[in-house]
DNA sequence: ATAGAATGGTTAGCATACTAATGAACTGTC
DNA sequence: GACAGTTCATTAGTATGCTAACCATTCTAT
C-alpha cells in the first residue's frame, strides 16, 4: 500500500494541512502502540534477567513454555503455537538440544517430521521458572482493578483483530 | 533475583502445591503481556510493510521519529529519546548516512559529540511516512471507544512503573 | 508407475538489539 | 600543568527473528 487514497480520511487531511509548506502532525504519545511496546520490553528485559540464571535464554522460554503444555509436536506446529517462522524455530531449538532441554525424534512414519521431546533436565525448569513469570505478572498488574485488566484484555483483543485486516 | 522467598505470595504457593510432584500451573491466556506483545508484533509487522516502500527500515524509523520532532541531538540524547542502546544507535545511524537521510557534524565545542542532523531527503520522508503511521493507529483502534483507550493507557503507564520497581 | 505438487525442515544471509571492551576527548583535583 | 576519572562514540561479539532459497520426503493425478 503506498497509494495513499486507502489511507483513513484523517490521516489524509494532515497530508493536505501539510500541502501549504507545513508539516504531518503526529503526537507519539496519542498512540497506543507506543506505550504497548514499552511496557512489552520492559516486561521482557526482567524475565530474561531472571531466566536467564538458570541458563535459558528469551528466546528458549517461548518454546518451553509451549513444550511444557505439550511435547511431541513437530517443528511447525512448535512454530504456529510460539508464533514464529520455522527458521527462527531451528536455531532456537538448536540451542536447546545443544543444552540438553529437548530431544529431536524423527518420525517413523513420515520422514519428514521430527517430534521434539523435552528431557528431563527441560522439564524440571517448569517448576523453576514458572513462579518467576507469575510473579512479574502479578506484580505488573498490581494496583490495577480486574475490571480494568478486563478492559485491557478485551480492547487488545479488537486491535489484533483490527490489525489483522490489514 | 533467584532467591524464591521474595516471590509474590502466589507464586510462591504454586511452588509449594507443586512440591508433592505436581506441576506449576500459569495459564498464559491470563497474561496480559502476551496479549501486548501479540499485538505489538502484528503492528509493527504493518507498518514495516509500508514503510519499506519507501526505503526506510523499522530500526530507522523511530529515529526518524524523533529527528523530525528535533535536530542536533547527539547520539546519547538520540539513544535516550527513541529508548534503544548507544550501539544500536550507531548501527541505524550507519545506515541512515549510507541512505543520506542523516549527517554527523562533529561538535566544535566538544569534539567527543556528535550532532545528527535531518538531510533534505530525510526531512521529506515526515509528510510520506508519518500519514502512514496515523492511519494504522487509527485504524487499530477502530470500534474501541475513547474511554476505554483512556483506560488501556492509563493500565500501562501503571504496568510501567510497577515494572520499574523490579 | 511416475511426474509434479505439496509438505517439513534446514541453510544462507540480513536486520535489529544487546553487553562488554576500546579509544578519543574532556574535567577536576592536586 | 599532569594525570585520574568521566563522558561520548565506536567496535566486537552474541542472540533473536525474519525472508528466500534449498533439500528430502510424501502425496496426487494421470
Amino acid at each position: 500500500m503506498s497509494d495513499t487514497s486507502e489511507l483513513v480520511p484523517e490521516a489524509q487531511a494532515a497530508i493536505k494541512n501539510a500541502a501549504n509548506g507545513g508539516d504531518v502532525e503526529f503526537n507519539s504519545e496519542t498512540s497506543v502502540v507506543y506505550l504497548l511496546r514499552d511496557t512489552y520490553r520492559e516486561f521482557t528485559k526482567i524475565l530474561q534477567a531472571r531466566i536467564s540464571a538458570h541458563g535459558v535464554t528469551i528466546g528458549q522460554w517461548y518454546f518451553l513454555r509451549v513444550l511444557w503444555e505439550e511435547e511431541g509436536l513437530t517443528q511447525r506446529e512448535l512454530s504456529q503455537r510460539v508464533g514464529m517462522m520455522e527458521p527462527t524455530t531451528v536455531t532456537a531449538l538448536n540451542g536447546m538440544e545443544k543444552r540438553d532441554y529437548v530431544k529431536r525424534v524423527r518420525n517413523t512414519d513420515d520422514k519428514r517430521k521430527v517430534n521434539i521431546y523435552l528431557t528431563k533436565k527441560g522439564r524440571a525448569l517448569r517448576n523453576v521458572l514458572l513462579p518467576h513469570a507469575i510473579d512479574i505478572n502479578i506484580r505488573s498488574v498490581q494496583g490495577v482493578s480486574a475490571e480494568d485488566v478486563e478492559t485491557i484484555r478485551r480492547v487488545l483483543h479488537t486491535m489484533q483483530q483490527n490489525l489483522d485486516k490489514l
